[in-house]
This record gives C-alpha cells, structure tokens and sequence, in this order.
RNA sequence: GGGCCGGUCGUCUAGUCUGGUUAGGACGUUGGCUUUACGAGCCAAAGGUCGCCGGUUCAAGUCCGGCUCGGCCCA
C-alpha cells in the first residue's frame, strides 16, 4: 500500500469505478432478494450543493449502503424537483424581463436551461459525496414523461372527486401573481403602524375607535367587531356604523375571538386583511369585496383609490383621513405577516377561481397512517399530525405561472363543460393542442378553452413514492410499494411528507413510506442557522475539495442525533480526516505484517489472551453498531467504531502484538499465525462497519489487502457481518481490561517521569491480590513486557497496596528502572 | 396564547424512552515523548453542583410537577 493517503485520487478513482461495476444498480428482475427502496426527494435545484443536501444524502446513503450489504436489492433513485416559482424569479432578474412580456414557450425555455444548469451543479457535489445512487433511474419533473404521470394522478384524483374547482379565499402573492399554498407562506416578524380611526356611529355624534395596521383596506370593510363580554361596547352590537370616506354602513358585530386588549378592542372586518377575516366572514355570512387585483392594485371596488398599489393606496387614505381629522393617532407595533417563501412579498388573501385537492377530508387517515410509519426520531411525527390537523383550507393546487405542469382539462366555449384529458392523452399541454373530441359530450360546442393554470410543484413531487416504485408502467410496482424509508428535513415535514400521503392515500388507499428518517437542519459554527448573509456559511464543494467526502460523511455521521440540528465546524471534518490518515497507515502498518499471511492456513493457531480479548471485543462492537444502524442512530455507529478502532485496535491491540509478529523465534509460529489471523479480522470487521460511513477509504484498504482472501468484488457488496456468539468471552474481556489497564498505568508513570515510553523497565512487580487475578495477569504478562520494555516482570498474588493502584482494582504495580 | 424541541466541562455534542459503573466523545488548554504504522503522531493531565425549585425512589442527567431561558412551528 502508498504511503501517502491521498483522499482526493482514492475518492476520484471509486466513485468512477463502482459506476462502472454497477453495483448500485437496482435489480429490477430480481424476485429472491427483499426490496428495500428509498424515497430520494427529489431536490429542488438551487445552485450548488449545500451542507444541507450533504448531512440528508449521506444519512440515507449510510441507510443504502448498510441496506445492501445485508442482502437487500437496493432501490436508490435520484430525481430532480424542477418546476416552481423559485426557478421563474431567478429568470426574470438574471435577464431583467417579466415571464408576461414574452412567449411563454420562451420563458420555460430559459427556466430549463437553468435548471440544467443547476442540476449539473447539484450532481456533481453528490457524485463528489460518493452517493450509492443507481443514476439509471434518473428524472426530470420538468420532462414530458413526468408530466404523464402528475397529469395521470390528478385525471384519476378527479375520478374518485377529490379535486374541485371554487371560488375561495386563498394566499395570494401580488409580485409572482399567483395562488400559493399554506405551506409555501412564511411568517415573519417586523415593525407595522396601527392606526386608531374613528368611525361614526349611525344616527348620533358618537364614534367608535377602531384600531388597523391595514388602513388601506377601509374600502373593503364589511363589519366591525367587538367582543361581546366587554362591557365598553357589548351595548353597541348590531347597530349600523359609517365606514370613513367610503359614504357606507356596515353592521357591529359581536365576536368572542376579538381580543379587547389589542388596540382599542374594536376592529374592522375586510375582505381580505388576514385568515382571521375569512373565518368571520364566513360565519356571519358578510358580503365579500374585492379589493384587490391580481397584480396587487385596489380594483374598482377602491373607487377613488383604484389602481393604486396597496402602499401608495395606504398612503393616500392616511392622508384623506387625516384631512377629515377621523385618524386619531398611530404607533408603532411589531407584528407578524405572512410573506412568500419564494420572493418574501407580503402574502394577501384573495378569492379567485382555483382547483382544489379535497385534503382535510383524509386529515383522519393522515393520522393513522403516521402513527404506522416508524419515525426516526418518534417524536416527529407530532409535527406531520399537528400540522394536518392545524389546516383550515384545503390544498389549493393551481398555480397561475408558466414553469409548472400543465393541468390537463378544456372548457366548452359555448357551455362551460370541463373536459378531462383522457388518461390515455397525457402527457398534454392544453394551452398547445385540444381535446381528442369531435365535439362537447353536453352541447354539442366544437370549440374548446384550454386551462390556462398549472398545478403547484408538489403535485409533482408528492407522487415520487409510486413513481420510483415504477407506477403506472410496471404491473408489479407494488412490489416497490411503499417505500421502505422516505428521508425528510425538519423544515418539509409539512409539505413534502403531508402532501406525500394525502396524495397516496387518496389514490391508492395506502400509506406511501413505512419509515421517516428526519434529518435536523445544519447550523453554522455561531450555532445559528447557516446563510451566507450571517456570514457562516460553508459551500459543500469546497468542504468536499478540502477535506473529501469519507471525512465530510463522518460529520453529518456523527454530528448530533438523528433529527437534531447539528452545527457545522471545519474542526470536526478534520478530526474525521485524521480518523482516516490513522486508519489507513494502522492498515498500512497491518498489510506488511500480513504479507506471508494465508487466510485458509489457520487451522494450527494459538490464540492468546489479547487475541480472544479483543476478537471478544470486535463481536460487541458488531452488536451495537448493528443496532444503531438499525435505529439510524448514525452518530453512535460512528462514534463506537472510531472509538474501538482507535483506542482499543490501535492503542492497545497492535502495539501489544508487534513483539509476537516481529520475533516469532520467540514466540512460535502458532503464535504468530494467531495474532495475523485477529489482525486480519479484525481490521476486515472495521472496514466493514465502516463501509456504509466512508465507502471510498474502506473499499481501497479491502481491494488491497482483502480482495483475494475475502473475494467480493467490493466490499459494499461483501455481507454484512453476523455477531458470532462463540467468540464472544467475558472472561477474556474482563482479564484483557485488566492487562491494559496495567499498561495505562504503568505508561502513566513513565509519563509523570517524562521518560520515554520505549524506556526500558528493570523489573516490574505486579500485586494481583488474590491468585485469580494473578493467573488472569499471567496470560497477558509477555505482552505487557514486550510492549513496555521491561527486562524482568514478576506477578505475585499477594495483596500489597503500594507503588501505582491500578484503576480501581485490587492490583497494585511497582516499576523499577 | 398553543404545540414541539432543547439547556450536560471554555466550546460543540452523546447519554434521558428502558433510573444504578468513575456522566462518554471531540475541539480547545496544559505537560511530556522522535516509540522498527502514524509528529497529520503518541502518552498523559486539568476541566462538569447535567438550567432552577420541589416530588417519587435505597438510588435521578434520566421519572413526575412547577418555574426559567433559548430555538423552531402555529395562532
């Protein structure tokens, strides 16, 4: 083996190599081995890689890796999430148009190749992970195939009716003109001015002081509300009250939900302010007003302030009211709004013909069907529950953009009838060709209105989990179905796995993963979420580049608890770069001494002491890193093989055990074949445990020294490793604790002497205390000489409580040098 | 206001579900050592009243109640 540890070329040359092997490929014939399939989310291509995307695809291709070498056929597919507004932003502002001002088939162009663009970004930071992605099954949302299979589940969702068309209140973006859902809304906090304004009561002098942080939407008053137990204004419900400057009258209305200490404890009623407007106005069944344009103007329901924007409109009634003396005072608040997630634009409500996908309906089975998948960690899946159970409007699927999933249905120009594209005419752009239909089933109209909206982006990626299982192509897709772990950030709990399983469940009556992994978000070293404008921000390629990915994968590994946010420090890839640097020369170090090795001619070993101590050992090690893998407890595989590998292999197994592989003139040839045979195993057991953790260093230690003797052609597809009871041996566990526990102390010793630790020793007695111990001592006594350089070392069993107490046992040691 | 999560050496983090060794690991700090794999190393050391108060228990970082501070999500 080289010297050097050359992680780049090492991970350069697997990462092409298992490509070329194939071995990722999923099996699609094969009906022996058991399917484990992985719901890879699709990502959402936004640029380069960032340490985000590394922590969640390296948690799932631990899972893939672990998954494969226990024999099962491994579905790892990979995706991309193309469509959205977030896509059509960055077009419009790197070429300073807007989407209108040109032929839609030129925007989506141009958002394509931008997409492109980030993809091959995106793919080659995952490549540089050394992903175990079979990139056989790769896909486009964007592409026409894709397109089949979105327009397929909504034509079969509006067979079984869960998809509708209304007129309701939903979230508005004014900048990107669309409808978006609850999920795509974002909450922040900011500073707002509430206006005190009065309003006159109808027949007297009397006013009312209503408090607003939204002036601007007096046009579209439609009650005012007090709440009916406080006694300032219980007295005034349902008398008419004079709407400022609008020469109108609404009614005052009582409303327990109305907060009395907020302002002045009268508030206005708009169509629409906030969500709190909707609910009002449809319980007391008001009057609607559309106040607002699609673009975000006042209508001609502004009168005098139609075609303002909303902010120059609230400027312009906060000057009228303030010349009609009605504005009392203002002051300043902090207020929460809801903003678009896509370009943070103040969210408004409004009412305009959407399509729907009847989801509160199955809010029931949602729940069922979460507390049936197992969550990693359990306590998440409150947050799927809580939030389907939280939603008050149903899942407003059309979109009003160009760079999006074309909804397939028509309308009759003469009747108004839908038309719904067959299941056999998908994938169709309805704005580009027409229904195959001689004329309208109901009136007999020849001539059809293409729907001009397209669905929202998750109806895309909400149906992944039957796509990968290979719906609606392969009549065995079931055997695929549903996938076996669907891996998802704490951030898109409520909208990837919610719209996940609304979608599946109404479909196919079925959840669509029986497990969740959750990964936490990465923070940066300051402990705050990490972003470029906070000026923590780590780029994964160039982490990648700096340290490579074996390393890089043991910090998203072992960062933190799976679920939990984890900080990213450059200090703990490092430490996992010199886990490595360390297992490669122990392992370098190994290969030499295993050069006359011949793995079948054991039979004539004698193992001693340390040998079945730490053989015992490596079988624990086995068991509870099983487990974790088991659990996705990453973060204790991780740190339980480092650990043995390092402080128990390194420390104490090999440097006790040179003396026997240097000098078997002394020690025999039995012993000799003893100590490369744990060696040999040992070390093979590591790298196998490892292997799902940092698959490149593995794979070239085992090609080196392993191929041969174990004869896989990777060690991803070697099998993973059963615990072997019989090798499992208290008794040597506990007397090789003992033999290195004397070792630490008498190096411990040397140490507070500043003697070097090759500093030979006179004589060593050793008080075991008892003639049990003393025996137990005998057995290690030649390696505790070797390895420390003592010239004479006497065990006795007598109790002696002087020179260094080792640990906190009965046995005493005395140096003399 | 509600929900969820968290508060553990200077810093980051494990352990809490399932109570029981000397609370584990890393970074940093201090001291020492060129040892026939590794100075990108090795050997050691110091550093923690496990947020606060109370309860259950022979025993609490762990279970229960209350409080407090922080994060996220939702009103």
């Amino acid at each position: 083996m080289p010297k050097e540890y050359n992680f780049a070329e090492i991970e350069r040359k697997w990462q092409s190599k298992w490509e070329e092997m194939a071995i990722y490929h999923y099996d699609w014939n094969d009906k022996v081995r058991v399917p484990f399939s992985i719901d890879t989310p699709p990502p959402y291509p936004s640029g380069e890689l960032h340490m985000g995307n590394v922590l969640n695809w390296t948690y799932f291709d631990m899972v893939a890796r672990y998954k494969r070498m226990q024999g099962f056929n491994v579905l790892f597919p990979q995706g991309w999430d193309c469509h959205g507004l977030g896509i059509e932003i960055q077009v419009e502002k790197a070429n300073n148009i807007r989407k209108r001002d040109l032929p839609s088939d030129q925007f989506r162009k141009m958002c394509m190749e931008l997409v492109e663009r980030y993809i091959a970004m995106m793919k080659e930071g995952i490549l540089k992970l050394g992903c175990s992605i079979d990139w056989t099954t790769e896909y486009r949302t964007m592409d026409p195939d894709y397109w089949r299979r979105t327009q397929l589940s909504f034509i079969l969702l509006q067979k079984k009716g869960y998809m509708y068309q209304g007129t309701h209140p939903v979230n508005w973006c004014p900048r990107d003109e669309t409808a978006i859902a609850d999920a795509e809304v974002d909450h922040i906090k900011r500073e707002g001015t509430l206006h005190y304004i009065r309003f006159q009561l109808e027949g007297s002098n009397e006013y009312l002081l209503i408090a607003t942080s939204r002036p601007e939407f007096i046009p579209a008053c439609v009650a005012v509300e007090v709440n009916p137990k406080d006694e300032r204004y219980s007295k005034y419900i349902g008398r008419k009250i004079s709407v400022p400057l609008m020469n109108r009258e609404v009614t005052i209305i009582g409303e327990e939900s109305v907060d009395p200490c907020f302002g002045t404890g009268v508030v206005q009623i708009c169509t629409y302010g906030d969500k709190e407007d909707v609910k009002t106005v449809m319980k007391h069944k008001l009057p609607v007003i559309r106040l607002l344009t699609e673009n975000g103007r006042i209508s001609e329901a502004g009168c005098k302030y139609a075609g303002l924007y909303i902010n120059q409109a609230r400027a312009a009634i906060v000057e009228d009211l303030t010349a009609a003396g009605l504005l009392e005072k203002t002051e300043k608040i902090m207020q929460e709004v809801g903003v678009c997630d896509r370009c943070k634009t103040h969210v408004e409500i409004l009412e305009r013909k959407q399509w729907f996908m009847n989801t509160r309906k199955l809010t029931d089975a949602v729940e069922k069907a979460a507390n049936e998948v197992v969550w990693y960690p359990d306590y998440m899946k409150n947050r799927l529950v809580d939030w389907a159970k939280s939603l008050d409007w149903d899942w407003v699927i059309s979109r009003q953009r160009l760079f999006a999933t074309p909804i397939p249905v028509w309308y009759c120009k003469n009747c108004n009838e839908l038309i719904l594209a067959h299941e056999d005419w998908v994938p169709i752009d309805p704005k580009l060709k027409s229904p195959r239909l001689e004329k309208c089933p109901k009136c007999g109209g020849k001539e059809f209105i293409a729907e001009q909206d397209v669905f929202d982006t998750w109806m895309d990626s909400s149906i992944t989990c039957a796509v990968h299982a290979g719906w609606p192509d392969r009549a065995d897709w079931k055997h695929l179905f549903p996938a076996d772990v669907h891996p998802s950030g704490t951030d898109i709990i409520r909208t990837w796995a919610y719209y996940l399983m609304v979608r599946h469940l109404a479909l196919f009556n079925e959840k669509p993963f029986k497990s969740c992994l959750i990964n936490g978000m990465v923070l940066g070293a300051d402990g705050r979420k990490m972003s470029k404008s906070l000026k923590n921000y780590a780029a994964a390629p160039e982490v990648l580049n700096k340290s490579g990915a074996d390393a890089t994968r043991q910090w998203a590994a072992g960062g933190g608890a799976t679920g939990s946010d984890i900080p990213y420090r450059a200090q703990d890839v490092e430490y996992g770069r010199r886990f490595l640097v360390k297992l490669w020369n122990v392992s370098g170090f190994a290969s030499n001494l295993l050069a006359d090795y011949k793995p079948q001619e054991n039979a004539d070993m004698q193992l001693e002491l340390l040998d079945k101590w730490i053989l015992s050992k490596t079988e624990n090690l086995t068991k509870k890193v099983t487990e974790a893998f088991e659990k996705c407890q990453f973060n204790i595989a991780v740190e339980e093989i480092r650990n043995f590998t390092w402080h128990v292999f390194c420390d104490f197994y090999v440097e006790a055990v040179k003396d026997r592989l240097y000098r078997s003139d002394v020690y025999g040839r039995a012993n000799r074949a003893a100590a490369q045979y744990t060696l040999y195993e040992v070390l093979y057991r590591v790298l196998q445990l490892l292997a799902p953790v940092t698959p490149h260093l593995t794979e070239e230690i085992y090609q080196h020294m392993y191929l041969d003797g174990k004869g896989f052609a990777s060690i991803q597809i070697s099998p993973w490793p059963k615990v072997n009871p019989a090798l499992i041996n208290e008794t040597a566990e506990k007397d090789g604790d003992l033999i290195t526990a004397i070792m630490s102390e008498v190096r411990r010793d040397k140490a507070e002497k500043k003697m070097p630790l090759n500093a030979p020793i006179k004589n060593l007695a050793i008080y075991a205390g008892n003639a049990e111990t003393a025996g137990a001592i005998q057995q290690g006594c030649v390696d505790i000489a070797a390895t420390l350089k003592i010239e004479n070392i006497k065990v006795l069993a007598e109790k002696l409580p002087e020179g260094r107490q080792v640990g906190q046992t009965e046995v005493y040691i005395k140096p003399e040098y």
